[in-house]
DNA sequence: GATTTATTTCGTATATTTACGATATACGTA
DNA sequence: TACGTATATCGTAAATATACGAAATAAATC
């Protein structure tokens, strides 16, 4: 197996590196600011200013759930999207301490 | 769908997803907190710490070269390395603008 | 000129990401 | 129960990323 060595890596620096994944797309960047600004979006809000496929846009989304960065709610027949602000938070923390480091 | 969606993405969005980019790999976050703590390293140094091959490590410092977030000097027979600091500040300066509107 | 040392580049295999359209699902409403 | 709306998931193709070893390169030294 290809990557069985990134297991050697320090769970720091994974934890980095899966953080700049999730950033690591535009479509990506351009909902969490989306997102940021209105607090709140349902799928198709975003889905509008994103020029890809809706089936894309929620494969991105899908993105930012499993790196714990957005949250949702059903409100039928919609979902409505928001950040999770402690994980962010958190991230947010944890990139700015290596930020300092330079 | 209601508008375009060929349209280009920001270009704000794109320079913040590169930088993703070059930061989601462990190996490449190692390098560089490596380069910040000693301001500068051989290959054999950063790549002694990496568990990688060396034409992995050599890739992946090629990666980083290419985002412009590291410089090079040859020093024959090794090559020092060191984070180019003009463009690591204004690319850090980015991403906490970014960071912020959170 | 040949050898040694340090590093990159090449060739290539495999994994992952990104994209789309088609289809499925969940739910409110007729 | 049937239908419409909003969104997710599936199947899959194409692009990109990651990894390795072998070969190439460059400069110092023998």
């Amino acid at each position: 197996m290809a990557y069985a060595k990134k297991d050697k890596f320090n769970s720091q620096d994974v934890r980095l590196a899966n953080l700049g994944k999730a950033l690591a797309h535009p479509a990506r960047i351009a909902i969490l600011k989306k997102l940021a600004m209105k607090n709140n979006c349902y799928f198709s809000e975003i889905s509008d200013d994103i020029p890809l496929a809706d089936s894309t846009v929620s494969q991105h989304l899908g993105e930012l759930k499993k790196a714990g960065l957005i949250e949702w709610q059903y409100e039928p027949p919609r979902i409505k999207y928001f950040i999770n602000i402690a994980n962010w938070k958190q991230e947010r923390k944890y990139l700015k301490t290596f930020l300092k480091t330079k």
